[in-house]
This record gives C-alpha cells, structure tokens and sequence, in this order.
DNA sequence: CAGTGGTCTAGACCACCGC
DNA sequence: CGGTGGTCTAGACCACTGG
C-alpha cells in the first residue's frame, strides 16, 4: 500500500500579513509544482531573497516542504521558464539579477566598428516633475494628474546622438532620482533603479511605430524637422507585474533595423 | 546491485541510406534524452510521421527505444520546445502542422472592425521564372544566377490594397506552382505549399527596414511615390532547417505597429 | 573534497479524451 | 471503458563548481 504523504508546512510561519501569503493554500485542481511554483514566486517578488543570490539548494527545499525531489526541480524549473529564476550546474540556483541587455539599439543598426555590446553614452537634458497625462496614467496604473518624475535623456555613440528618450517614473518610488547630480548618472539606467530605488526590472514590453520628428526632437538628434522616425514606447515592470517606467524612445527610420524569428 | 540496461535499437533497421541514419551513434557526452531527441528529430523531418499525424504513445516509444518513461518524455520535450511536436492530454503527440499565422500583418495595424485574425485576400500579380540574384541566392543557399520562381503579390482587407509582396522560391520544389492557375490559389501561401509541394513551412526568420515605395510599388498600393514604407524581408525555413523561400513585404509606414516582449 | 544541479530509473496514480 | 499524456515518488548515479 502506497501512503502519500502530505506536504510539510512548518517552518514557514515567521512572516505574516504580507501582500501574497508566503504559505498558499493548495487551489484545488492546482498541481503540485504548480502550487510549489506560487509560493516560492511569492517568497522571492517579496524580496527574502535579493535578486542574484542564490536559493536554498533544491534538495533542502525539497526536505523542508515535504516533497519528492522531482517535485521541486518541476516547480523551479517554471520560474526558470519564467525568467525569475537561473540554475547554474555546480554552483545554484538564482534569483535573476533583471533586465540589463534591454538597450534600445536592438531596434537600430548605429554599430559602428562592429561594437555590437557598446553603452552609448547618457545625458539628461530635464528633469522635472510633472503632471501625469492620460497615456502615462493608463500606463503605470496611476490616476490622471498624479506627480511623476520626468526625464528628457539623449543617447550618443562616438559623440554622434542617436536616440533620444523621454521617461515617466512613479512617485515616490524614484523619488531618489529627484535630487541627485545628473551627470553622475550611469550610462544603463536599470541597474541605477536597482541600486538606487531598490526596483528590479524584470520584464518589459516595447510598441514599434513610425512617426515624424518635430522641430524640438530634429535639432537634439541633429536631424531635419519632420525626419521619418521609429518611435518605441516601452512600459517596463518589475518582479510583481507593476509598470514602474513608461518610455518613449525617438531614432531615426534610416537606421531602423529588427530582426525576429517566428515558430 | 544495480544493472544498467543498454537502450533497445532493434526494429529500426528497415531504413537505410537516408540523409540522416535513424539509427544515429550516441556521441560520447551527450545525455540520453539529448540523442533520443535527435533520432527522434531524423525520423520526423524524414517523414516517418507527415505533420499532423501522432506518434506511437511515449510509453510504446519508450518500450521499443528500452529506456525509461521518464527519459522518453524528456525527449519529446526536447521537441515540443524545438516546436517541432505538439502534446495533447489524453490525445496524443502530433507533429506540427507548420506554421499559419505568420502573418505580416502582425506588424501593421490594418485590422477594421476589430476582426483581428481576418485573412487579407491574395492577388497574384506577376509569376515568371527569373535568375537569382546575389541576396537571393544567399539566403536560399543557391549560386548567383540559378533558376527560381518569382511572384509578385497585392494582398488586400476589404477591397482595399495593404500589402505588397515579392518572394523568391527555389526549384524544382515549386515547379508545381508555375504551371497552375493563380487566380485559384488560396489566400494563405504555406498551407498550399504544403498541399501541393510537399514543403512544411516550420520556422520563419523576419527582418524589418524602413524604406521608401517606387513608383510602381506605390501605383499597387495607392500611396504617393517615395511614400514611407516599412520593408519585411523574411526567409522561411522548412523542418530540417533549410531556407525554402525569400520574401519582400512592403506596406505603409503610417500602419506600422509592432508589439514584443522583452524578458 | 563536499555540495550543487543534471540525468535516469521503475514504478504508481491521476486527468483527460473519444468511443 | 481503454488509451493517452500529466503528476509524483524515492531512490541511484553522474557532472560540474569551488575551496
């Protein structure tokens, strides 16, 4: 006779009245793994362990909540499926450490040199508090009118701008970012909000349209009034789902340039 | 005392001379589930099972290839992540019927009335027999000057023109499309090519430019000479990963819209 | 070397499908 | 109902990493 065992709850009761339970009930129909995969999301969008370092190993979390350990490499292998978590063979299993390649030059062909890998370099024209406005609002999940932090930010390669961006960030989670020296800034900003505001961009969502460049755009990139250009507005949310950056993005339609495979 | 058995390879003798040997050597390093994959992946493009059609039960694949269940459905993971087979709970596992909706309308914002998956209809404007030129021949793996087959294509929603297409397919494969009439054609190219040429479109690569319409491209399209455009070069791949067709799409820039997801 | 993830086994039982 | 894929177990052994 085959006595299946119940999974093994103890030891998980040090936290309490958070957000998302870090001890779920088991939704009836829900596999396993699948309710596995719940709380250990749960535990890691909660910060108990910081992005790039590493869990438990998979055997001890298989012993501690009472599972086989097929079990548990099935309820983290989602989360790797989901981009939450890296598996590195010898070494562990980590929190990812979030978008760092997420550069808008995927979208242009400004390579010069063959430097596929260059940062261009970054400097903020404005910055300033604003109004947020109906598009903005929509997209960081806030009331229209709400104050967010607004930046105006132009990118170069060897000198020559190439894109210029403009950002809305919610309040008062970027508040750090008001006061600080702009030209001290890092050339990548995500690491910055990882640093600075404690915000870790996990996933991000980019619309490609073609538009023209008014005057203010054209005389920044150094183009002509009414130039065709692409424009890529991102929304980019963090390990919880939450839109925490809307962004516009301004480049040149000659260098526009993407790729992408289709299965 | 544990004896590791040796997997089965008997009942698999009755091919020979393919291109791919069904019964392939297990490269020393590689993982178990890793070769399963591979013969299995050679008995698909091969044509042992035509696509849509179901393979035996993994516990019958896992019987005759003498490995374990578990082993056997790591192998078919393989695949469905390849997106070469499809599983369906208590149905089957299929081999994917290829690809449908790789539309390009994807990347424009045509769509009227909501009806988002509206297949546009397809006008064959030109069909003849032309020498590749170097992109061409490049991209289907052929010398500069080799014989292919040409069409040119208006695709129109709703009467009114939004596509304009050139492609470029190599021959003898489409010989059957050069001589048929094109007004009997269906909307959908891939699903004829499948029908009547016996090619699986399984995987395409795109890459988007931005251009601007000659005159006669405009005529078709009811736009202004040198209007803005965005250009789609794409190279369609069938199931053993060889380039079957070249294509040019041409629509308005102003329709432009593209939407990815950055992870 | 100890500790990690990766592979593989041989079972049991469950959930879904179509007849 | 029989046949399919999906879940889960409790082990064993391998391969990689780092001190």
């Amino acid at each position: 006779m085959t006595i299946k065992t119940q999974p093994n709850l103890q030891n998980l009761s040090s936290h309490f009245e958070e957000s998302t339970p870090l001890v779920q009930p088991k939704i009836d129909g829900q596999s396993r793994y699948g309710w596995l995969a719940a709380m250990l999301r749960a535990r890691i969008t909660q910060g108990e362990w910081v992005p790039g370092s590493a869990l438990p190993a998979e055997s001890a979390l298989a012993k501690q909540l009472g599972v086989a350990l097929g079990t548990m490499r099935q309820s983290i292998a989602v989360l790797v499926a989901e981009g939450l978590l890296e598996r590195q063979h010898g070494r562990g299993t980590f929190v990812r450490a979030g978008l760092g390649g997420a550069s808008m030059l995927r979208f242009f062909r400004f390579r010069q040199g063959g430097d596929l890998a260059a940062v261009p370099a970054s400097h903020i024209l404005k910055r300033s508090y604003m109004k947020a406005n109906a598009p903005t609002a929509e997209a960081l999940g806030l009331e229209v009118g709400t104050l967010v932090l607004s930046l105006l930010r132009l990118r170069s390669l060897g000198g020559e701008p190439c894109l210029l961006e403009q950002l809305w960030l919610p309040l008062p989670t970027f508040e750090p970012l008001a006061a600080s020296d702009t030209s001290e800034w890092d050339d990548l900003l995500y690491p910055m909000y990882q640093r600075v505001c404690g915000v870790t961009v996990h996933r991000a969502e980019d619309t490609l349209r073609f538009d023209v460049l008014n005057a203010t755009q054209a005389r920044h990139l150094g183009l002509a009034t009414a130039a065709p250009c692409v424009r890529v507005e991102r929304r980019a949310f963090d390990m919880a789902g939450q839109c925490i950056e809307r962004r516009c993005t301004w480049g040149d339609a000659h260098a526009f340039n993407y790729t992408l495979n289709i299965h």
